[in-house]
RNA sequence: CGGGGAGUAGCGCAGCCCGGUUAGCGCGCCACGUUCGGGACGUGGAGGUCGGAGGUUCAAAUCCUCUCUCCCCGACCA
């Protein structure tokens, strides 16, 4: 490709809305535009790069053993009424209208359509095991896209759903896509953590997603200093300190003041922060939710949405806890009625906690679950942050940023059971069938891999992923005699089947170094007249600083050894 | 949806508070010339309904009202 002729400029000055650097990279290089918030279009040089990723995926998904296909993104709605999940992805889901009224939906994800493709098609055990694949657009219209090709509302997704006989027969499956994510990130040069995370809207059991370790990316990723445990702050687990197992004691009433937060109301008794429970107000689905966690503890949302199994989740305001006759500063479960009262599992470890006395300026010393209050619920909803210690080994956990680049699922039967996708098993009873899937956001893993290769100059492509794998640079174009030999070269390097972008342009030196590193193509050759006075040319590879001669004759030998 | 910010040429910005003739600057773009190994220089040029609608005024980029869009921080996720 000529230089000269590609579609795409680069850019001296980045647009101020992109702050990430994958963002302000991907616009500098001219390689995405942004047609609305959330929705790009991929210029030839991304285009490039996303069908090298694209072809990695499908060479590892079709090496594990995946049939691919395609889906349509158009679907009548009814296929999301009948499997609840219009309402699980709410807003999220893009709907429209046909001309006969009739109400569409753009597909976010695929189980629905699959799961009734697969119903008519697999009727045996022989049918099993199953996986099938698809890298198609996916529409979701996202509260808030960011980061350019991070989180967009439009993108290109692989999803892979796998069907098997049973959950032994599923782990097997499961198994087998971790490794084959293993594989694809590796291939793609990026390095990942693979962590325990919360399966969301998209349902079911164990759940994990690979992560690329970045200060910029969404998800807060917590991991031991002390063995492999690593999962999603949405899911993460701590072990919860035990500080006291002194004697129950009687309740006793204590004036506190003006003492409304857990800070307050610990430094005015003079006890510590895990000696007092704190009580949090939220909407559930319309109700008033009272849940209550020891004070040095916070309340992780996502655990406690999943406790309640509800839709929509949120804190209550002011007014709707004084309505449900709640004392918002000095609330506590003693004595409540008519309210639902979800307990984190720490209220058990300690004794003779300080709680509010469901009036103002009051709080109770000494209250005992279950002596003093009840609850209707008891389970881990605990927010888990650095410093807290692992579970499983008791080392310090630590805390880090990650970009979620695929996530994959154990779904079980959630799906095959709702739609009736039934196989007739080897003793003739009919038995569901048992389901995985697995994510991968293309035009994310772009971003990410240029997250985390790039330098002050520009992108750095692994060799797997780049755009081209020589950038051909002829300085003094208007010579003749550079002119022809870069002409000559690129003509050779092209026939003998390397991708080579050719900086043809008219332009100094310094541009065309600058757009070299800007677009990060792993290696570059100088053609000039000073390197032609040795019949030579100079080739530098993007990652380092030295520069080498190369005869001409020798240069595609170079190249392949260098592109290895 | 809650909180913050921004819309003036392809990009980066100034002008707005304090209304006043043909709306500026840098980069990029076009032409010619000089340069030629790390974003060169000169001369000449093209490019703007100042996000949109309404209002106030002799006069609006500038003041008022409404509205749209985009970005950032949170809830959602590949």
């Amino acid at each position: 490709m000529r230089l000269s002729k590609m579609f795409g400029k680069t850019l001296r000055e980045v647009p101020s809305e992109a702050e990430t650097v994958s963002h302000q990279l991907l616009l500098k290089a001219g390689m995405i535009h942004q047609v609305a918030s959330g929705v790009y279009a991929y210029l030839p040089v991304a285009w490039r790069v996303l069908r090298k990723i694209e072809q990695i995926i499908r060479e590892e998904m079709n090496a594990a053993g995946g049939q691919e296909l395609s889906m349509p993104v158009l679907q009548p709605f009814e296929v999301w009424e009948e499997s609840g999940r219009d309402l699980a992805f709410g807003k999220g889901l893009f709907t429209l209208h046909d001309r006969r009224e009739r109400k569409l939906a753009l597909g976010p994800t695929h189980e629905e359509v699959i799961t009734d493709l697969v119903r008519r098609n697999v009727k045996s055990y022989r049918d099993l095991p199953l996986m099938l694949y698809q890298i198609q657009t996916k529409f979701r219209d996202e509260p808030r896209p960011r980061g350019g090709l991070v989180r967009v509302r439009e993108f290109i997704m692989k999803d892979l759903y796998s069907f098997d006989v049973n959950e032994e027969a599923l782990d097997v499956s499961y198994k087998t896509m971790l490794q084959a994510y293993k594989n694809i990130y590796a291939r793609c040069g990026l390095e990942t953590v693979v962590v325990e995370a919360d399966s969301g809207a998209i349902g079911g059991k164990d759940s994990h997603e690979f992560m690329v370790i970045a200060e910029t990316g969404e998800d807060e990723v917590i991991y031991c200093s002390g063995c492999d445990y690593s999962a999603n702050v949405d899911k993460a687990t701590c072990a919860k300190s035990n500080p006291s197992e002194e004697a129950l004691m009687t309740l006793e009433e204590v004036a506190t003041p003006g003492a409304r937060t857990i800070e307050e109301v610990a430094s005015f008794l003079g006890v510590p922060k895990d000696c007092t429970l704190k009580a949090v107000f939220y909407m559930v689905d319309g109700e008033l939710v009272f849940v209550t966690i020891r004070g040095d503890l916070e309340v992780n949302e996502v655990k406690l949405r999943n406790a309640l199994k509800c839709s929509d989740l949120r804190l209550a305001n002011d007014e709707e806890v004084r309505d449900a006759g709640l004392v918002a500063g000095s609330a506590s479960a003693i004595g409540l009625s008519g309210v639902k009262v979800i307990a984190d599992d720490s209220i058990t470890l300690g004794r003779n906690f300080v709680v509010g006395a469901n009036k103002a300026d009051a709080h109770f010393k000494n209250a005992n679950y279950p002596r003093d209050f009840k609850v209707d619920l008891i389970t881990d909803i605990a927010l888990v942050s650095a410093g807290h210690l692992c579970a499983e080994c008791g080392g310090e956990l630590l805390s880090t940023r990650g970009i979620e680049v695929g996530h994959i699922f154990k779904l079980g039967t959630v799906f095959s059971e709702r739609q009736g996708a039934f196989y007739l098993d080897r003793d003739g009873s009919q038995k569901s069938i048992v389901m995985g899937c697995y994510g991968i956001g293309i035009g994310r893993l772009l971003a990410a891999a240029i997250e985390q290769n790039h330098d002050e100059k520009g992108i750095i492509w692994p060799v797997s992923l780049t755009p081209y794998h020589v950038y051909l640079c002829g300085l003094d174009m208007e010579n003749g005699v550079v002119d022809s030999a870069a002409e000559k070269l690129y003509s050779e390097l092209e026939r003998k089947g390397f991708e080579v972008l050719f900086d043809d342009r008219i332009e100094s030196a310094g541009v065309k170094f600058n757009d070299a590193d800007l677009l990060g193509v792993p290696v570059r050759i100088i053609v000039s007249q000073r390197t032609l006075k040795s019949n030579s040319v100079e080739v530098k590879l993007r990652r380092d600083k030295e520069t080498e001669l190369v005869p001409l004759e020798e240069v595609e030998k170079k190249l392949t050894t260098l592109l290895r």
